[in-house]
DNA sequence: CCAGTGTGTCTACGGTCGATGACATCACCC
DNA sequence: GGGTGATGTCATCGACCGTAGACACACTGG
């Protein structure tokens, strides 16, 4: 183990912390299938041959990815403030669970997993918000947002359209959440 | 070549038309990158080799299929009617123009071909409902929209957010529609 | 100094991909 | 009726993928 605050030259503690920062960059901008474990190993500067031995298998270092990036939730206020989400998710850029809502995942268990912390961070305070706003149809509400909402955060960071993808953040912000606020009352 | 009305056991035509036919479907389905040669083949009924044949690559096949969706574009009305639209794309599903938004092709060629069927299909409309409605910033509101258009649409078909993919179509074509229409005034 | 264990490196396997070209089969024409 | 071009079938190539395992090295404890 690690003899306390020397450096060591090899840490296999480095080594796994460094290969899931690489795969979480890899995989909010590529997707699960299009990123290797080759390229993963070469962004962290790590042999790929040791995403088997210490995750397993590139499957489980995707989902200790989804998991390293499961901050806890936002306190559920009764109204979510779009504005802010959209704020921290065009900042963010995109990420595997992002890719999941608009292109699932063959292996149902990493589907779960990615819809699992979509659900915490964003859709349930979104339908929460149709609630309590009276609405017909929250949850279908909830997930049109969160589709459209994707599909902005998305198109932004793949640059096919040039304006948004240059655009000022805050702008692209203000304009987003007036949109997606639309149908949720107010 | 054909022999006037009679049936040939062997075609040309008729296998080309299979292959694009199936290409263009599996497309749609899965992107360009995620289809292989096989599964057009297979669902064409046609040996995969002959993809090569006639189209000389993959990529070759994927801009006939692009082209060939290629209808006259509508009408180019003063004011979208974003509820229509909505709705053809929404019956239509997905399709590689609206993937090419989202995750951008490695080949230039293909990704200029595909943003070249979504300026005439739905850029241009959208942003001259926004110019004649004299609001700021047309062109970044024609492609916000749009992101947002392309992120129902696929997600609908994903079926990851339950509730948006079993909705009737009329319903979130409405709700849509009214998501949409509120950065483009009215 | 030596064993043992943690750690890193490298090669290779089985599989799938797009593409190619040799070969077989068919239809037609002189 | 035999040649000729069009059409279809098949085996295979080189590249890349995820994974596994053999091997080399570094450090620790005795």
């Amino acid at each position: 183990m690690t003899t306390g605050t020397t450096t060591r030259r090899h840490d296999s503690a480095v080594s796994r912390a460094r290969l899931l920062e690489a795969a979480d960059e890899l995989f909010s901008e590529r997707g699960f299938e299009r990123t290797t474990v080759r390229d993963i190993g070469a962004r962290a500067g790590v042999d790929p041959a040791l995403i088997a031995r210490y995750y397993g298998s590139k499957a489980e270092l995707y989902l200790a990815a989804l998991r390293r990036g499961g901050r806890p939730a936002p306190p559920a206020a009764d109204r979510v403030d779009l504005e802010a989400v959209l704020t921290r998710l065009l900042t963010r850029g995109p990420s595997p669970t992002l890719w999941a809502v608009v292109r699932r995942h063959e292996d149902p268990d990493l589907q779960a997993a990615a819809m699992e912390v979509l659900q915490a961070r964003v859709l349930d305070a979104v339908q929460r918000t149709a609630e309590v706003a009276g609405l017909e149809l929250p949850r279908l509400r909830a997930e049109l947002v969160t589709a459209a909402l994707v599909g902005i955060v998305l198109s932004r960071t793949a640059g096919a359209l040039g304006e948004l993808t240059a655009a000022d953040q805050a702008v692209v912000a203000r304009l987003g959440a007036q949109l997606l606020g639309s149908v949720l009352g107010g």
